[in-house]
This record gives structure tokens, C-alpha cells and sequence, in this order.
DNA sequence: CGTTAATCGAGACGGTACGTCCTGTCTTCGG
DNA sequence: CCGAAGACAGGACGTACCGTCTCGATTAACG
């Protein structure tokens, strides 16, 4: 008997391993299903088990229930944060902001509606949402931060404030089209200078 | 009820009349249901009609899916749109905001996130929805409108981006807290104070 | 049996009664697929359910379980006592022990032989299996007591004993082939000989 | 035993041998689970395989299937013959009877009414059963032979005939509870003197 | 003494069937 | 004709086993 405690990483579970084939099957018929269209609520354990070719214990043995699984084929999409070009402070909002709308591949946009009631009642889903978007937030706090070195911006923002004020207006207005009014395809750029000149006149400069 | 019902003066339907009885009954089970923390895709039509005393048929006659039944039911809270003091925009301002967060009874936020995914698919819950909102909408421009014609806010405001500017942040936040660091009680006054000051620094006085 | 007979007999249930025809289907099912020979172990409740064009709920609001439904179905086929002949005890008694190894339709032989087990188990089976069994085993008595009457047979017979004498060999050589060497059609006609024989020596009158 | 032994004696199997305390294990398992009232096709490969602390697979390596398995797991219980007093021939009758209802251990009843039907299938099963058996008739028959040379019993007896008289009735008796008039300890009696005494009146001395 | 090869435990694999639950429709009755 | 009650065909659920298939680790006999 070896003294490597049970902690032991290297350490092999015993049995036949979990085949990384059928897992990546079961995440793809996921995703084509979801970007064939079949709504989220309609997808069955027993249609993704059928199009994988995969029996559906070898699901549940993974995933211990279907929004899990649907979050799980979501997250290996792995969207690249948008890169900015890094002149005008503007224009890298612009470009970060309408980011958020264009997320297109596997029907996106769609899926997401369908995720927001989850996350919202699960704890994990929270903690998953936010490593997804922590980091197109960080983007934006760079650039943010860029602007008030250079004096684009003023010095004494609040940086969160500012943040959910560039994104939000895009994630309401696309999923649940909250004005019909704002549907219109310069949605990221309004709202960018809307948020940038602020709505306070400004009689003596400030 | 008296046999002089006389609501039609011509033409009466024949049988027995629809009871008003059971379609309270039912919209009271469904909101029962949802305050007690059921989620709403977990709302089984069969639970419905024996909660509220009544068969399957009674429910479908009156509502061809469950979604129509459950919006009819949220649409039946008929929340009141908030009244502003009138004194200062900025504290209207954020009168209106944080009713946004607060429009408490039975679990109504809990709903609203049940039901955005439903209202981004169907056209008809999304012109219901504007029909909710948009008196709220109303109320926020006369604010708007008041501030502008008095010199308090600038007079070339992007109404409508403002409008959402405003309303996007708490609603995301409440819904899937988007960002941690602003869970916070004073999120709508951050907001309105953002909004009001914008992050463009103004060294010329625009 | 299933009926869940009510205190009242004229009392109706409320709702939609169950209909005799999905009734009938699924117990035509499962005799025709006996009959076509699929082991009695092997019927899926899905199989039945598609073959009688029925939901499985169907199924199961009439039966708890496969077995007792595929007892109600081997039930279903009443089987008529053999008559006799009535003149010689001997041609009856052979006529009557025959055809506990002839009651042919169905496969009904092979059915028995799987039902065995159920009703060495179960205390509502070997209810019914009485049922079934009884009226045969008094015809015999009949035939017997009419022997002793009229001086055919003795007149101290130990009439129980008897009739197992006479009946158990059919069964356990029909069931479980107990001996090949009595594989023989003849075998009742030797078993109720035998059985009126005796095998003691008298060597005087006795 | 299904085991496949090798046609050469002296010829060894390379690699590793089979483990013979497996194989035990895995009997044993069996006979206990039996024993503790499982039914019998209740018995699962997979709960075999945990009870006896060993892979499914090497279950399968040696029983093509769970019958097969169980039938030999049976089978190494190697039940004695019954021996007899040699005196009376009655009372030899009587002991090697009352023996068909007295194979006690291991739920040994439980299990022959399970395995009735799998031995009216299954060939090799029947095989199996007439070497069990088979013994025992050969027993009975010596006692009837002795019987019949000393003039105890009558000297043209249809043997075989006698024996399955002797023998169903307690096998009916036990697996089915053929007819409750019968469930009496002294069973063993009333056949055995029945088939000596016959039914037949004998006016004449025959 | 190392190679070879079948075994071992463990457990994942693609499947099939289970028995339950719900859907949306359809009968039945009494009001 | 409406109302409750509930049966109907259908279909998905999540579980349990089936018999097969990898895994790494043993365990002999052969070279």
C-alpha cells in the first residue's frame, strides 16, 4: 500500500474511465439542436441521448439535470472577449458594448434568454455567469481606466456604475426588447454617448 | 346573482354561463402557487386545476397554454405606477428607479425572470409587457421633460437611452446579479447620480 | 381481478368511466403475443401498450403489475369443465384427467408453467387459481362419489387423495417433465388405472 | 458447470488461472440472497457481483447466463438421498415421500418453484433435474421392487406409473397448494396409502 | 528473471424497460 | 351548455439492469 494519501491528484480513479468522446458528443448534439432552433424547454434528455448515440444513463452519470448540461455546452463555447483598437475611448466602448448584442454563433442570444431564470435561482450558474463576463468587464474597466489617465474621462467615475450602465441597456433591449423604440441597430453607440455626456447641464463647466 | 343578468342585451351565449368563480380560483392557484416558490416552469396544469378546485377543461377553455394563464394571472397584480413628488428630478428620478426593485408582491421578481425568456419569444407577451412598462416609461419622460424645460437637465437629452440607461441596471441586476459589486440597497441612486453626471470630462464647458 | 367494486352498486363514479375497448385491447395483446410465443418474462408493458394501441398509464391504472394482468388475461379465457360420459368411472376419470394436459389454446401450458411460481408466492393467485381449479376437481368428485355409489369404487375412498393422485401427475409431467419415461400419450389412461388398482397385494378380497 | 475445460489434460491455459474463491464467492452470494428471499428474478448480475465482492464480468466469464448461473448454484447444494428404514414397505414409502416436502434448507421450495419454468424450457435444465432426481426414483423403485418379490405389493405394478403417484402429489401440493383440503402435515400418509390401497372395489379378489 | 497472457476489481458504455407524471383531448355525469 | 371529475393516447422523466467494453493491477507459466 502506497503512503500517497487519498487527495492524491496523479491518483487514477478506478473502473473503465469516462469516454471524452461521448462527452463531446452529448455537448455537440446540445449545441446543434439548440442552433437548429429547438427551443431550450423543448429539448429532451432522450432526443440529445438519441442524435449523441449515447445511452442516457452515460448523461445523467455527468450532468444531474438538463439545464446543467445546457450551461455546461453553453460554457465550452468559450467566446473570445472583443479586442479594441485602443485610440478613441469612445470607439473601444462602442466596440465592447455592441459586442454584447453580437454574440452570434449557436443561436446565442436565444439560449441565453432561456439561461437567464436559471441563473437567477442557482447559486453555480451565478458564480459560472460571472467568470463568463468578468472578463468583457475588465475589458471595459481598462479602457474606462485608460480614458481618466488621459483626462477623456473624468477623474472621479464610478466605475461600476458606469459599467452596468454600458451593458445593461443591451442585454434588457435583446432579450426582452424592453423599448420598441430603441430597436434600432446604432443601440451601442446611443447609449455609449449617452452615458459618456451624461444628462446633468452644465452651467459652469462641471 | 340575480336571473336578471342583462349583460348582452340581444343575443345570450345558451348553457350554463362560464363561472366567474372558477376563473378567479384559478388565477388565484397560479398565484398562490408562485408565491409559495413553485417555479414556473414547474407549474403543472394539472396542480392548477386541483389546487383550485376545478377540472383540466375549465382551464383550457379559457386559456389555450399555460404561459397565456400565467401572464393573464401576473397581469392581473395590476401594479400602480409609482407618484413622484415633483420637487427635485434627481430624487423622482430615483423614486421611479428603485420601484423598479421593489414591486414586491408574490415573488414578482422571481416571475419576471420566468417570464423574459417567454416574452423574448412570443409577440404577443412582449406587447403585453409594454403595456405594463410603459406607463412607467411615461411617468420617467415627464420627469425628463419637466427637467429639461427648467434648465435642470440639458435640453438635447437622447430621451429614450436615457430612459433605459436608467431602468436596464436594476432590472439586470435584480434579475441575475450582474455584478456583485453592486449589490447593493443604494444601486438606484448610483445609477441616477451616473446617468445625471455622465463620464465624459468637460474641459470647454460642453 | 382489478374491479374495484364499490360499496354501492348503483352508485356511479364520477369522470369519463374506462373504456371496455382499451380493456379488451390490451388483453388481446398479451394473449396474442403468448400466443405467438414470446415468453412471458420477455412481454414489456411497452410492448403490450403499443400493440394494443394504449398509453401504458392505461395499463397501469388496471393492473399494479405485469403479472396480475397477465393472470386476468389467461382469466379471460375460461376454460369449460370437460363433460362426461357418465356411463363407465374409468372412461370419466380419463376423460377428465386428459384434459388437465389438453386445455390447449393460447399456449395455455406454457403460460401455466410460468405462472407457477407466481402463484406459489402470491396469496390473491392461488385465489383464482382455485377458482379455476375447483369446479374441475368437484366434477371429479362427482364422477367418484357416483363409483362409490354404485359399488364401481370403494366405498372408504380417502376422496382428496385421490383427486391429487389423479390430477398432480398430469401437471408435474406436463410442467417439468418429471419422467421421460411416462412421455407417453397414454400417460392419464395409466395414472387412473394405476390409481384404481392400487398397488397393494389383497391376497384376500381386500 | 459451463466452464469449457480444456480438450488436453496436460495442456496448461497460459496466463492468469481463474480464481476458485471467486467462484465460490459468487455462489455463495447467490444461495444467500436466495436464501434471505429474494425471488428469483428479482436476482440481478449486478447485485450478485456486489455481494460477492467481485467484477460482472467474471460472472460472465463463467455463466453465459443468470439462470445457468442460479442452476448451478442450486445444484451444488447436493441434497441426500433419503435412506430407508429397509422393514416395512410402507414406512420406507412414507419416509422417502415426506423427503420431497422436507429439502429444507436454503428456501429449497422457494427456489424449485422458481426454477419450474426455466426447467420446462430449458434442455439442459431438464438434464440437470433428472440427475437430481433421478436418484431418488431409483430409491423408490428399489422399495417397490422389494415390495413386490416379497409379496407385500402386487407383482404386475406399472412402476413408473407408481412412481409419479407417490411423487407429484407432494410437489403440487407444496408449489401451488393444489387443493387446501390437502394442507395437512400427514400428506405423505394419505398418498402413500392411497396408491397402495387403490380406488377400485375388488369383489372378486382381484 | 523478465515476458506474455489471461485474470481480477471496478465501473463506464449503448441499450431497453421500468413505473410515474404531465399534456391536451375526450367522455361521462349533474346542475 | 357549463362544470368537476377523470380516463384517454402519447411522450419524457430519471432509475435500474443488461451484457459488453476498457482500465490498471495481479498472477501464473514460459522462455
Amino acid at each position: 500500500m502506497t503512503s500517497t494519501a487519498a487527495a492524491d491528484p496523479d491518483k487514477r480513479a478506478p473502473g473503465r474511465p469516462r469516454s471524452a468522446r461521448s462527452e463531446q458528443a452529448i455537448i455537440d448534439a446540445v449545441l446543434s439542436m439548440i442552433s437548429e432552433g429547438v427551443a431550450i424547454e423543448t429539448l429532451s434528455v432522450e432526443s440529445i441521448a438519441a442524435r449523441a448515440g449515447v445511452g442516457k444513463a452515460t448523461i445523467y452519470r455527468r450532468w444531474s439535470s438538463k439545464e446543467q448540461l445546457v450551461v455546461d455546452a453553453v460554457a465550452s463555447l468559450k467566446l473570445p472577449v472583443p479586442e479594441v483598437a485602443g485610440e478613441s475611448v469612445r470607439d473601444d466602448l462602442v466596440t465592447l458594448v455592441s459586442a454584447i448584442a453580437r454574440n452570434a454563433p449557436h443561436n446565442y442570444g436565444k439560449l441565453m434568454n432561456c439561461l437567464i431564470p436559471q441563473i437567477a435561482r442557482t447559486q453555480e450558474l451565478q458564480h459560472w455567469y460571472q467568470q463568463i463576463i468578468e472578463p468583457r468587464r475588465e475589458a471595459t474597466r481598462r479602457v474606462l481606466r485608460r480614458g481618466m489617465a488621459s483626462g477623456e474621462l473624468r477623474a472621479d467615475l464610478d466605475l461600476e456604475a458606469i459599467l452596468v450602465l454600458l451593458a445593461a441597456p443591451m442585454i434588457v433591449q435583446r432579450t426582452m426588447r424592453w423599448n420598441p423604440a430603441l430597436d434600432t441597430p446604432d443601440l451601442a453607440e446611443r447609449v455609449v454617448d449617452a452615458v459618456l455626456a451624461g444628462a446633468a447641464a452644465r452651467p459652469n463647466g462641471r
